[in-house]
DNA sequence: CCCTCAAGTCATCGATCGATGACTTATCTG
DNA sequence: CAGATAAGTCATCGATCGATGACTTGAGGG
């Protein structure tokens, strides 16, 4: 049983056939892309850094000598894709679509096939990805979908409907439900629809305090 | 930064004081107990065979000798464990909120705080894992839920309802979002039925084919 | 052309892990 | 008490991992 897979190559290994032979800004891309599809798909614990290194093509120390450790490899490997990943924009109402789409649809194939988010749960053992994850998760998706509801607890709503999206990930990649996993993306819409009305829609469950 | 803790002692490490000293079955109880619990804290990976026999103080090469391997630990104290988590019983449309509260509320102490089936997704990088997880939730969870909905998909919308509960789950423990982690079983209540009303209700969203 | 400096390599260390087999010791029976 | 059987231990192996430091090689400038 292959735990660690060996066929990752086919993106990054080859220099280009034009650039320079030694070229260090380019190694270190390279070694960051690998890492970044090693880590998503086996994990923090499942990749080691010889597996990176050999899917560039190049020798493990040279990683230490550019990221100091693994956890440095990781975490800027972490840090430098996040910013490719912004919110989608345009009309407030429309955001719950475009989240699903963003998450079920956009191509990650850098990230193993998964949303960035996601594949950093398969690294959780790791100590910075979980404060990495709450932070980017709740300044980023929860603030603003916490704009589409009104009340007092606007907040745990759209924690809610967060949980909704990260369950619907989980359950197509990780545990691979059947329906969900071939289901499209026009199968999905009408119930995220429902689902965004029962939590942000004019019709709020009666409160128990009003 | 300690990787693997060493304090997971409290449980099962003494020989109840007056039973006999050197008993098979009883130690081989407790090795499964403190391996759950490892196993659901910290992942497959992130227990070693030496940190379960370390809790009960027994060497190590005892493991291998009641259950051949690590992962032959791995499974049976995961089989033995759920044959102890029936679903609810009771009205059909009570089960969202059964489920919720067992998802939440139960005492889960022996699985880390969590349900078994979320500290299960620590060790998703464990092959059986995966197969395991599925054939669980689909052959148990989502086949009653399926039973609540009507239609042609009910089982795509029973599947979105245990994505919305295992989302939850994760968002309150290893993602640690700030308002779902100290919401209360009747802060989340309401929601939940308006979510379950949403895709099992009387009105369902409109269907594209109909 | 060759010298230099940086990019990349090699050899290796120490720790940890799963696993094995020979050994020791406790408990039960006659 | 003595012997047998099973519960538990000890010593150790081979593999792998992160990490370090000395070494080699390639490209660019004088």
């Amino acid at each position: 049983m292959p735990e660690r897979s060996e066929a990752a190559e086919g993106a990054a290994e080859r220099p280009a056939a034009g650039a320079r032979k030694r070229d260090r800004e380019a190694t270190r891309a390279r070694l960051l892309e690998c890492a970044r599809l090693r880590f998503a798909r086996d994990g923090y614990d499942g990749t080691s850094v010889r597996d990176v290194a050999g899917d560039v093509g190049v020798d493990p120390a040279l990683v230490f000598r550019y990221f100091g450790s693994k956890s440095g490899l990781f975490t800027e490997a972490m840090t430098t894709s996040h910013e490719a990943v912004p919110l989608p924009d345009g009309p407030l109402e429309d955001l719950p679509a475009k989240l699903m789409h963003q998450l079920v649809f956009q191509d990650w194939s850098e990230y193993a096939g998964e949303h960035p988010l996601i594949a950093m749960l398969r690294s959780a053992s790791h100590e910075d990805t979980r404060d990495r994850l709450r932070q980017q998760v709740c300044d980023g998706y929860l603030g603003a979908l916490a704009e589409l509801a009104q009340g007092n607890d606007k907040a745990l709503r759209a924690e809610l409907f967060g949980a909704f999206l990260l369950g619907v990930g989980i359950l197509r990649t990780a545990v691979g439900t059947p329906h969900l996993t071939v289901a499209t993306e026009s199968d999905l819409t009408p119930h995220l629809t429902a689902i965004a009305q029962a939590l942000f829609g004019p019709t709020p469950p009666p409160a128990p305090s009003a």
